[in-house]
Order: structure tokens, then sequence, then C-alpha cells
DNA sequence: TATGAATGAGTCTTCATTCAT
DNA sequence: CATGAATGAAGACTCATTCAT
């Protein structure tokens, strides 16, 4: 039956969470998985192709959000939040950045931790610091961008320190899932998060 | 023969440590360390108790010097310097500290890189974790005796923020050494990172 | 219904010869075949006991054919072409003979395929060489007759010699089979063996 | 010691060779090996990369001393005897030819037997088609050489024909070994053969 | 000390067949 | 009749470690 078939699916994407979480992707046996799911071990193989396939199944939903998130830097609204940082040095663009990514944590934490620190052995073992490079390569088009605009901004001694801040932004994101902090925590931590980078931006770019 | 002996237990550490940096604890068989070091794979059972006593034994010497760093935190010169930063403000104790893990960097990139990246499914794949939280206590200590010291002095939201901080600091190397970075090219990075650290400090403790 | 289920037991073996002729019956794997014939794998069993069934049900039809064809050198006709060859000299016989087996390429060209290179890991693996076995022992019978007749005809040092030969009228028509011949292709390399063999045995025969 | 490790490896070599000859490659199952040999299953894998490995390793004196009677076909001698066929008709080459593959078959019947039944699914499973065109080749070469030197020669109908004419010699060979004849038996056989072969080809050269 | 040989548990994956519906 | 799900046995290969010498 069809619901069945999907309600197993789940059952064993959801032993594998547990199990990969747990032990890592290379640590994990299938044998684990299909006893935490209650099934045989073969029979993960009628819903799975293997157990790369089954990894990068519990994954995809965050990957695709995450994806969307570097395609969305394009599109008119990010145009106008940009008018609006480089005119009025308007914290509003770095908060709606952040506050996407929290909720990206909200929403797929186990993902997260998942990708980002139980990925080796994995095709995704290199996923996360493929996207931070994606990202980076963003922030500096968006730089000097601004350059452009501004040509009396105050700049960076290295461009790889616009790396190490985007690096940053992730591991501040997996320290946050790292303690699992209660949404309280979270808010909390953001503030600060905000506070540190945009007072540490203002002070670069105008010297 | 002593001599000898000590010579092939470094042959077996060295091409240990190359196998391992390039693959991985997890995926390095033993059969290659031995095939890198010319001796037989029994061999180093003989120098050795076994994969994961290897592996300690390599990145011993940082970890040493990690925590007698760790240790120094405690001694007269560094209240010395705590004195100064809390009455005249001077960077001299974070320029310092940062300037003994950069020297850090260049005695044991390898090692770092090992214990940072390449270290699950051993023993230690948990040292760094571990290590930044001691260093967070410490961080969390210092402020709270410059609190009293200056009760007027401005706080952070939550105390997660120093630990995100102590986290910064360990991506910020992981990533020099990550991309290879160059002595010059690491100078460069540094000053960016201490003006950012400061300035961003100084402005939450001046509220 | 009685239609319909036909209809589907030929899917099958259609689906399962193409199968079985690209893989060979072992690497065949009743998943392909279900998928090729549109069907659910359990689906098979409702028609064919399994893997080695449809490999026999597949192949049947040449079976009965070449059956029926050493069944027939006994019957009359038989006898009076084994006459004319033995008085004239005629080689209606042997031409006779190999246009049947060159219809029988024309009509089960992929059976026969399957038969002689596919069948290793099925129950027919051996059927080729019983067939051969048994066509050299009517050869031999034929010869045996011929020379009651004639004793002062020439014989060949072995009988095993009987034995090649028919082997080589089966590698004939498996080359032909192999390498896809057309029609014209075909007729030509018959007339080349034919006359090969006729030339030979008259040769043997005559000293 | 370097004795008994090669003791070993042939033992295994031995026990593989008469597992492989009874069941073929692909349903021999390295546990057979295993404990033909009186080994453990992964001990195997310290002689040889894997079961391919071990196919080729058994049938590899018979592949070489194979390819190395291909290359003879291009030395000085041969020219010689090709004149001595071109002028005077001598069976000399044809039956030099043969011999030298009855004496292959002496000397590694059973190699011969793996490799042209048993070794479906290993990497050498075409080794012998592949065999065969190329010596179809040669043979394809040697009569137009001869045709430019005998223009007046007669002609096959089609150059299929040779192919058929180096597919029988082998499967002449084949039936050898596979019915295990004697020396005395296959001396016979042979002159049986070389007799047809020589009647027929002179018969078709002088129209 | 050094080695090659041996082991045995463990890995992922495949597949013909059966079962429940 | 048809199906998707489930099974269980088997398969090749890996590898850290131990053993005998």
């Amino acid at each position: 039956m069809q619901t069945k078939k999907e309600h197993v699916r789940e059952q064993i994407a959801a032993a594998a969470k547990e199990v990969f979480l747990r032990k890592g992707f290379m640590k994990t046996a299938m044998h684990d998985i299909a006893k935490g799911a209650g099934v045989g071990v073969s029979n993960i193989y009628n819903y799975f192709e293997g157990k790369d396939d089954l990894f990068r199944y519990i994954v995809t939903p965050l990957i695709v959000e995450m994806e969307s998130m570097v395609r969305e830097h394009h599109n008119v609204r990010y145009h106008e939040q940009f008018q609006r940082y480089a005119c009025d040095g308007s914290d509003e663009m770095m908060m709606e950045h952040i506050q996407k990514y929290i909720k990206l944590i909200g929403n797929h934490q186990d993902e997260l931790k998942l990708i980002m620190y139980k990925a080796q052995g994995s095709s995704l073992e290199n996923f996360i610091d493929d996207y931070t490079d994606e990202c980076t390569r963003q922030v500096v088009a968006f730089m000097e961008e601004y350059k452009k605009q501004h040509p009396q901004t105050g700049m960076v001694r290295t461009q790889f320190t616009y790396h190490i801040h985007t690096v940053w932004m992730f591991s501040f994101m997996s320290e946050i899932i790292k303690h699992r902090l209660t949404p309280a925590e979270i808010e909390k931590t953001v503030e600060d998060y905000v506070q540190f980078e945009f007072i540490g931006w203002r002070n670069i770019m105008n010297h």
C-alpha cells in the first residue's frame, strides 16, 4: 500500500538520521539503521539506492533551502536592501540575512549537524566548504559593488577576511546547533552577533 | 638498537602523518602507513599500540603546547597584562594571545590540521571541542574579574557569546591552515582580525 | 482473463529474451525482466515457476524443432535420400540437411544464441553439447550403414572425427548468428561450407 | 619465509583452478577456493588482488604462449615456409601450425578449458573471440599475399569462410580438450583434420 | 627488531523468491 | 491477476590486529 510504504521509508530515514547523528556517516552500519527502523537490512535497498543515497535523502530539504538562499541574493528585493544599506547604513540587510539562517537552524537543526560534522565519507563531505566558498564569492562581489558607489570606503587588508567572516557565520550557527540553544538563547546570541559584526564593519568602512 | 629504533619510530610517524593528512584517520589503512614508511605492517605494532596510539603520538607535541598555553593563563605575567588591559585598555593582551596561536600554527600546522579536520574516528575527535570549552571558561572568568574591577562595564547579552568568540579564534586559525596562507598573508589577516575583535569588544564594554 | 493472461505471459517472455540475450542467464536479474515487461517482479511468478523455467519457456520452440529434426532422421524420406547418396554420390542429402539448419537459424536466431552462449547457469547449459553428441551418434550409425553397403569405402582414422564435423556444423551456425550475417551472406557462406565438406568427405571415402 | 609463501600461493591457485573448472568463474565463490586451499578467505587477498586477478594468474601462462604464437607469424621462418607452400603446395606450414596448437593443448589443457568455457563473468570472457579474430586477420592477409603471387588462384565466395576455418581450429582443439583425448587419439584426429583441410583448400585454390 | 602470513569480524550490496493484500 | 514489501542467504572484499619465525 502506498501509505504504508511511505511510512516505512520515513521510519528508515528517521532511524538513519538518529544513527548518523550519533556515529557519523562512516561508522554507521546499514545493520544499525535496519535495527533502528525495525526492518531487514536488505529491505532498505527497496527504498534507497544505498547508504549515500539515504544520507542525501535526509539532508536534501536542507540543501534545497540553502541553495535557494544563495540564489535569492540576486533578486530584486536584495538590490533594494543593498541601496538602503549603501545610503543609510541600515542594518536591515544583515539582520534579515541572519534571520534567514536562524530560521534554517530552527527547521533543520539535525540536518545541519549531519552535514557539518557527520558527513565524512559521504559524497556530501565537502558541501559546507563549497557552500562557504560560494557565499564568500557573493560577499566579495557585494563589497566591490559598494566600493564602486562609495569610493572613499575603507577597506579590509585582505580579501581573505571576507572569507573568515562567512566562515564565522557558519561556525556561529554550528555552535548554536551543537549546544542546542533554546529560541530565547538564540535570540540573545544573534543580537550580540549582529551588533558585533555591524560595529566592526562600519568601523572598517569609515576608516 | 636504541638509535635505530628511534629512527624507525620517526619514519613511521612521518609516514602516518602524511597519510592521515591526506585521507583522515578513519580512511587511513595501516597498510598505507607501512608502505609509506617502508616497513612491514606488523612492525608498526612494535612501536605503537595501534592506530589510535600512533595518531596520538603525532599530535602529542601540539597537545602539550596547547595545554601549557591554557595553564599559562594563571601565571604572574598574565595578571600583570590583565591589569594593564583593565586600566589602560591596552590591546597588548589580545595581541600577545593571538601571536601565541599564530606561532602555534607556524610550529604545528600539520598537527593542527590533523586534530581539527582529520581526527574523526580517533579518541581525539573531541579534543578541539573540549579545548574550546576550556578556553571559554577562562574568558568568562576573565570577564567576570574585569567586571568586578569595573562595575559599570557594559556586558554581552549572553555568556554564550564568549564561547562564540573563542570558537571564532579557532576557525580563524583553521582557515589560515586550510588555505595555506603565507606568513605575509597571515600577518595582514591577523591585523584585520585583531582590529575587528578589539573594536567590537571595546564598543560592548563602553556601551 | 485467459486472453489477457496470455498477453502478459508473452510480454514477460519477450522482455526476458531481450535481457537474457544482452546479459546472459546468470547476470540477468528478475528485476530487469520485470522492468522490461512493465510488470511487477512478483507477478512473473504467476506465469513461470522461476528464472530457469522462464528461460526454458523461451527456448522451448527451438528445442522442440531441434529434437524433431533428430527424430526425422529415422523416417522414410531420409532412407530414400540415403540410397541416392550411397548410389549416385548426390549431395542432395547434405544440402537438404544444412538447409534445414539454415531455416532453423532464420526462425530461431535469438533462441539459438541464447542456448549456445547465454545459457550458463541455467538447467540447459549443456543442451548443445548433449544435442551434438546425439547428432554424432546418428552420423556414426549412418556411416556404418554405408560402410556395410559399400565395403570398400575409405574410412576416417577415428570416430571422433565424425564428432568434430558435427560440432563444426554448429560452430558454423553459431558464427553466422554471432556476426548477424544477412541472408545473402549466409547463402554464400553455406555454399563454401557445403563444397568444402562435400569434397573432403568424398576424398576420404574414395581414398 | 619465501618458499612457504610461494607454496601457499600455488596451493590457492591450484584450488582455484579446480573450482573454476568445475563451476565456472561466476558460480565460484571465494569461499570455495579458500576451503579447497585450506586457507582463510581473506588470506587469499594477500596473494591476489581479487577473484579476477586470481583467474588471470591461472591462465596467464597460456595467454602468454598464445600471444607469442600470434607474433611468430611475422618472423623470417614463417616467410620461408610461406614460399615453400606457395611454390610446392607443401603442407609443412599447416602441419607445423597445427602441431604448435596440439602442443599448446598438451601443456595447457586445463587453462584452455578455463578460458574457452569457464571465463564468463571474468575480464577474459572475450579473449578467445578476440584471439580468433586476430588469427582470422592473419589468414586473410596470408591469402591475399598468396593471391598476389598466384593471380589465377581460385577464391572462396566470402571472406567470412576464413573466419569459419579459424573458428573450426579452435572448436577442434576445444573438443579434444572437452573429451580428454589421449595423445594417441589426438594424433589420429589431427591427421584427419589436416587431411581434410588440406584437400579442401587445395580444391578451392585450384578451382 | 622485523617480517610475511594469517585471521575473523565486519562492510555494503545483490537477488531470487515469498508473502500479504 | 497483480503488486509492493519483505526476507534471508549469499557475495566480494577490507582491515586492524596477532602469530610464528
